[in-house]
RNA sequence: GGCCCGUUCGUCUAGGGGUUAGGACGCAAGAUUUUCAUUCUUGAAACAGGGGUUCGAUUCCCCUACGGGCUACCA
């Protein structure tokens, strides 16, 4: 691979709905590929089909990229110097291109009806529109050229097609698997420029790279197929010396079973599929994101990046910057990968044990605010992530495992402190209460020895009375050291939650 | 069916002609924690099969099997 400084690496999704993780994945490795050398990493969005196009999938898509950390140098919304950005906007050249492939004889006319073709399906059970039948079917090469002139001078509905060659060897070496060849005689002849004017992807991607000065290109290996199709277009368009190198990217397979992993797994499995929350203006439905979920970014991209790459090491955990630094396209695995959810959790523990407090803290305040706590009152965020965060999975864990900090215990674990509440443990809180009410100092090691002293006082086992305490305070059998609650609790809360869980206790068991 | 790509513990993977085939997730056991987690220690767990080449193959080659992708006027 060369260090050129011009190194220009393309990320050219569809914006017809939510970023997938693969999506995701490739998008970020065609970025690590672009910084690591130098070069502009350009979001393109290849919007063909208009039909397919979902109002506000494109700033969704950037968004996405956004919250990971990747920010395109150029895009529909940056700008830049090679555009414009989307595909829709680019509609002329395309013909162009179209009308200058037939005039050198590379690609014709087709006017052959859906129900045509559908006819030749039926008839042929491997069917493929290629130099065996395309003699028999209706286009410019099979029909005399006068009968052409009048077709396309009346305004009879035509695609364009390649014209694939017989028995050519079409090859390239792909940056991930090395040399891959196709027999050209075997690729049927694709659509090029579809009835409506609009390229299909095969011509729209070979000359927006090639307008867009690409160097490099990193897409799923399902397009493996159709590269000898482009490799065609950049020859016949006389580019082939500028034609970008490609890595084809194993795919991401589902948990379970066998295939590519789609947004129904998620749904199926209860695991988000795509980075953030998007909800489908046309439908109405939601799907989940990582993000919402209560992941991290970096979280979600170092287990991206380790999907299918490692360094080499026993090193697992990598920040944006290190993968920027440490990328290297050849230690990228050439098998698909099934998706692990249980992995990923690990990732996101991982580095809510390393973040910074003022990374965190904003985000757990928000968190909360849509718990309905905009005040956190005395005891803030930044109190009690000291107690929480080893506790945490993903962030949104902070609601279960800190919320008592901010809200008394709406209900006990009764069924945990029953069985074993009597008259004398009952004695003892009461007792308890009204000394805890002048104790000093406030701190958890002093109160810690002051109630175990007087347990052994009361004759009764310390075990038997630290749980009660932490279902008076927390309202159930969680959470970190009871007397650290108490201390952060301050006295004047701590009393108060004794004396209402000591109601609730003797009301059930008096 | 055809074409293309792939195949090391359940999963993600390291390794590479001679290794006790390493790590991580998950799982199991133990320790710590008078809650629940965390943490720590230990354990079970893999080279798809068959032929070559070789003194020696999990590693290189071929075949088979299996898996995946593509086979649209979708990307």
């Amino acid at each position: 691979m060369d260090k050129d400084q011009n190194v220009r690496v393309r990320f050219a999704p569809s914006p017809t709905g939510g970023l997938h993780l693969g999506g995701v994945r490739t998008a970020l490795f065609n970025y690590l590929f672009a910084k690591q050398n130098g070069g502009s990493f350009v979001l393109r969005v290849e919007d063909t089909d208009q039909t397919r196009f979902v109002a506000g999938a494109e700033e969704y898509i950037l968004d996405c990229l956004r919250w990971c950390g990747i920010e395109p140098d150029e895009s529909p919304i940056h700008g830049g110097e090679y555009g414009p950005y989307r595909q829709s906007e680019r509609k002329p050249a395309y013909r162009e291109y179209a009308a200058r492939l037939i005039a050198s004889g590379n690609a014709y006319y087709a006017f052959d009806t859906a129900e045509e073709l559908d006819t030749q399906r039926k008839l042929y059970p491997n069917f493929r529109y290629s130099h065996e039948n395309r003699l028999q079917l209706r286009n410019s090469l099979s029909l005399p050229a006068a009968e052409t002139e009048r077709l396309l001078a009346e305004g009879h509905p035509y695609v364009i097609r390649i014209k694939m060659p017989v028995g050519e060897t079409i090859g390239f070496e792909d940056m991930i698997r090395g040399v891959v060849s196709f027999d050209a005689s075997l690729v049927d002849d694709k659509v090029l420029l579809k009835a409506d004017g609009m390229p299909t992807y095969h011509l729209a991607v070979v000359v927006d790279d090639h307008e867009m000065a690409i160097t490099h290109a990193f897409r799923g290996e399902e397009w493996l197929p159709s590269a000898p199709v482009h490799i065609l277009l950049w020859e016949y368009l006389g580019w082939r010396t500028e034609m970008p190198q490609w890595a084809h990217l194993p795919l991401i397979l589902k948990p379970d079973g066998n295939g590519k992993l789609s947004k129904r797994d998620g749904d199926r499995l209860g695991f988000p599929v795509y980075a953030m929350n998007w909800s489908d203006p046309k439908t109405g439905d939601l799907t989940k994101g990582f993000r919402e979920l209560g992941f991290l970014p970096e979280a979600f991209v170092n287990m991206l990046a380790l999907l299918g790459w490692n360094d080499g090491t026993d090193q697992e955990l990598f920040s944006l910057n290190e993968l920027v630094e440490k990328f290297t396209i050849d230690r990228i695995s050439k098998a698909g990968a099934k998706f692990d959810f249980e992995k990923a959790k690990w990732f996101n523990h991982e580095w809510l044990k390393r973040s910074d407090d003022r990374v965190l803290i904003p985000q757990l305040n928000g968190l909360l605010a849509t718990h309905g706590i905009t005040d956190t009152g005395a005891i803030g965020v930044a109190d009690v992530l000291p107690l929480v965060r080893d506790r945490l999975t993903l962030l949104t864990d902070f609601w279960e495992q800190a919320a008592y900090f901010f809200v008394r215990p709406k209900r006990y674990d009764l069924a945990a402190v029953q069985p074993k509440w009597d008259v004398e443990k009952r004695a003892f809180f009461a007792d308890m209460i009204e000394k805890l009410e002048n104790f000093a100092p406030w701190h958890p090691a002093e109160l810690e020895s002051f109630y175990k002293l007087a347990i052994q006082a009361s004759g009764m086992k310390v075990g038997e009375l630290m749980l009660p305490l932490r279902i008076m305070l927390v309202g159930g059998k969680f959470g970190p050291h009871v007397f650290d609650i108490a201390a952060l609790l301050g006295r004047e809360e701590t009393v108060a939650r004794m004396r209402s869980g000591l109601g609730a206790f003797s009301q059930a068991a008096p």
